[in-house]
RNA sequence: CGGGGUGUAGCGCAGCUUGGUAGCGCGUCUCGUUCGGGACGAGAAGGUCGGAGGUUCGAAUCCUCUCACCCCGACCA
């Protein structure tokens, strides 16, 4: 016979204890009610030594995740309940967003990425696996092309639109450098939903149904308890505002944003616009040109050293080329910055309307670019090149540049006197002075940079972690599985595609990074595996069993889950326990305070300290504290 | 992929330079004393030293190959 109060809680009674006993949905959920001992959560003093943030390191140690392989992770009992919350969370939500569940298989054949080329897009963090018959398939990084498929075959009429489809499943991606626990692995949970439309625009358009999911996204994290900013993204296929991330604010996020204090507008730093600032093309030379013998200095900052001047004196081309190489485009594309700037792919793109890439070097070279030596004026002698200048690359009468030959640099290059052939008769705010240059905003914003929504205002920089994305993707997948539709006119027409993904088992981690302290984990309420945990003194004490079975269902009852802690544990382990795991409430029952008549109710969070309530008025207590 | 590093008990580590058959802390088990913030004493269990090959009378230790993993850089939920 086991020894303590094992004998007393019978299957039969926690069964009556915790399962409904009507067939009638209830609007409150009954809520769980477990014994420690029964469960399987094991906390450590130590943590593994590849831990590093505070929610890896946490939730080790709390018993929540165990390691596998490299990115590859076991939600134990702990961190499933939390993601079970999460995910009903998540359903109430895009349920009364009119999105509808459903699930597909983690397995594709890799067809399907043959005609959206995501095969290549992905490169190799798609995993591949070959069957026995040879066959190629691909473990899904996320479901465009299989959901494409699965309406295409249901849906041909626009009154079968707009349909809103989602899912919550394990993805795979072979990250080259999983790392940070479970903030970036090569297996997670997550929800992706898809939508489907006749238009952009209008009722039933994708639109409407965008913002009605972002204002899904913006319910849940709110009901997660989570301190998260909705920021302006990079939104690839379409442009505009079309894309938005959810971040949760951390200062060891990984993402940038950049805000503007005074209107509240935030935009990933991929995204960010810059407020005007003033530039002018008409600067007289105010020094002699000059050549320097520069040879192995990696770094811009060594070389505006040896120059006597700093990075932002110089000027910074790159030699890019068109992502995808057209009749009607340039070989070269020529994008300058100033030295201490960094140019933004996407700015470029938007400035010149077409996707550009690095460009390759042993081309570059043939084609006679001194790389790491380039200057602007090579726009001038290689054919079938354009210029792109950032507006404060334009802005000033002498510079630092390449002297387009190996291990040399310039000083006192002026865009008017030296590059004449292109900016001869310009006027100063002419953003196009030739037809093969172009002044436009090419650079990320950084901290400091004027606001673009507000004159006077500067950008300040935060930290996030992306736990959702949610973006406008047009026609790109219906018409790579050619997924048209009958409209009104009895026209045939590509159905357009709205994309929302949320990161759930990265979300989890990510509430751990934003809340906790010395101590360990601080959930908020509704993420916690357990929102009250019954911390018995003596567990083997009758009087304290049936405090804390009869506490334990009124909680239950209220829809409540409750751990009771009925280890044979000294009460300074139970504590630290509690403490780590972060339970939102501690409601202590032993013979000192069942002296009194009465528990100890102490909040995780809160500075105060514990409470002495009475045992009658302990439900209440809790009640006020969750 | 480039650069740096690590594999020894469930977790954290020492031993390796200078070969001699494996040890410490936490945890686990037993007994006793304890019992409101990670107790104490006594005893016990637990390891193919990542793997393969080699050198040697003898390899955790030296050599070769290999596998796995971690950290810093370009992508993403």
């Amino acid at each position: 016979m086991p020894r303590g109060p094992a004998m007393r809680w019978t299957t039969a009674t926690l069964r009556a204890m915790s399962t409904q006993t009507s067939n009638a949905p209830s609007a409150t959920r009954r809520g769980d009610i477990h014994r420690w001992r029964n469960t399987l959560i094991a906390t450590t003093r130590d943590a593994p030594s590849d831990a590093e943030l505070p929610s890896h390191v946490l939730m080790s140690r709390a018993g929540f995740i165990r390691r596998v392989g490299a990115g590859i992770y076991s939600y134990l009992p702990l961190a499933h309940r939390t993601l079970n919350k999460l995910c009903a969370i998540i359903r109430e939500e895009l349920e009364a967003a009119g999105s509808m569940e459903m699930l597909m298989p983690s397995m594709e054949p890799m067809e399907f990425f043959a005609g959206s080329k995501r095969d290549v897009d992905y490169g190799d963090n798609l995993f591949r696996l070959t069957d026995r018959h040879g066959r190629v398939a691909a473990l899904a990084p996320t479901h465009e092309e299989i959901i494409t498929d699965v309406v295409k075959a249901a849906v041909t009429s626009y009154k079968q639109l707009p349909l809103n489809l989602y899912q919550i499943q394990t993805k795979f991606r072979d990250e080259f450098r999983p790392r940070a626990g479970l903030l970036r692995c090569r297996e997670f949970l997550m929800k992706d939903a898809y939508s489907f439309h006749l238009d952009i625009e209008g009722e039933g358009g994708l639109d409407e149904v965008y913002e009605t999911m972002r204002t899904a996204y913006t319910n849940i994290f709110q009901r997660c308890g989570l301190d998260f900013s909705a920021v302006e993204a990079e939104s690839g296929p379409i442009g505009g505002s079309a894309s938005h991330e959810f971040m949760v604010n951390c200062e060891t996020g990984e993402d940038t944003i950049m805000v503007c204090p005074e209107t509240g507008y935030a935009a990933n730093v991929e995204k960010c616009e810059i407020g005007e600032r003033q530039w002018s093309l008409d600067h007289a030379a105010t020094a002699e040109h000059q050549e320097h013998h520069t040879p192995k200095m990696p770094g811009i900052d060594l070389v505006a050293g040896a120059l006597g001047t700093t990075a932002a004196g110089m000027l910074k081309p790159l030699v890019m080329q068109p992502a995808e190489p057209a009749d009607d485009r340039p070989a070269w594309v020529l994008v300058t910055v100033r030295g201490d700037h960094d140019v933004n792919e996407g700015k470029v793109r938007d400035a010149l309307g077409y996707a550009v890439k690095m460009g390759d070097e042993k081309a570059a070279k043939e084609a006679g670019f001194a790389i790491g030596y380039v200057s602007p004026r090579m726009v001038e002698k290689v054919e079938s090149s354009v210029l792109v200048i950032d507006h404060d690359a334009v802005n000033g009468p002498t510079w630092a540049t390449g002297a387009d030959k190996y291990d040399h640099h310039d000083t006192g290059f002026n865009w008017q006197r030296d590059m004449a052939g292109v900016f001869g008769s310009a006027s100063a705010t002419d953003e196009t002075p030739h037809a093969r240059v172009r002044i436009a905003e090419v650079r990320n914003a950084e901290v400091g940079d004027p606001s673009p929504r507000a004159k006077g205002a500067r950008l300040e920089a935060r930290r996030g972690i992306e736990v959702g994305h949610i973006f406008k993707l047009g026609d790109k997948y219906s018409k790579a599985g050619d997924f048209q539709i009958m409209d009104k006119d009895q026209k045939r027409r590509h159905v357009i595609m709205g994309c929302y993904g949320i990161g759930v088992s990265r979300t989890m981690a990510a509430c751990v990074e934003m809340s906790h302290d010395d101590n360990g984990i601080v959930w908020p309420v509704p993420l916690a595996p357990y929102a009250v945990v019954i911390t018995l003194i003596k567990p083997e004490d009758e009087q304290s069993i049936d405090t804390a079975t009869t506490l334990a269902a009124s909680l239950a009852t209220e829809g409540y889950d409750v751990l009771i802690d009925d280890r044979a544990e000294r009460p300074g382990v139970k504590f630290k326990d509690a403490d780590l795991i972060g339970f939102p409430l501690r409601v202590t029952i032993g013979p000192k305070t069942l002296e009194q008549n009465s528990v100890e109710i102490k909040s995780r969070s809160a500075e105060s300290e514990a409470e002495l309530v009475a045992i009658d008025d302990a439900l209440e207590a809790c009640k006020r504290r969750l």
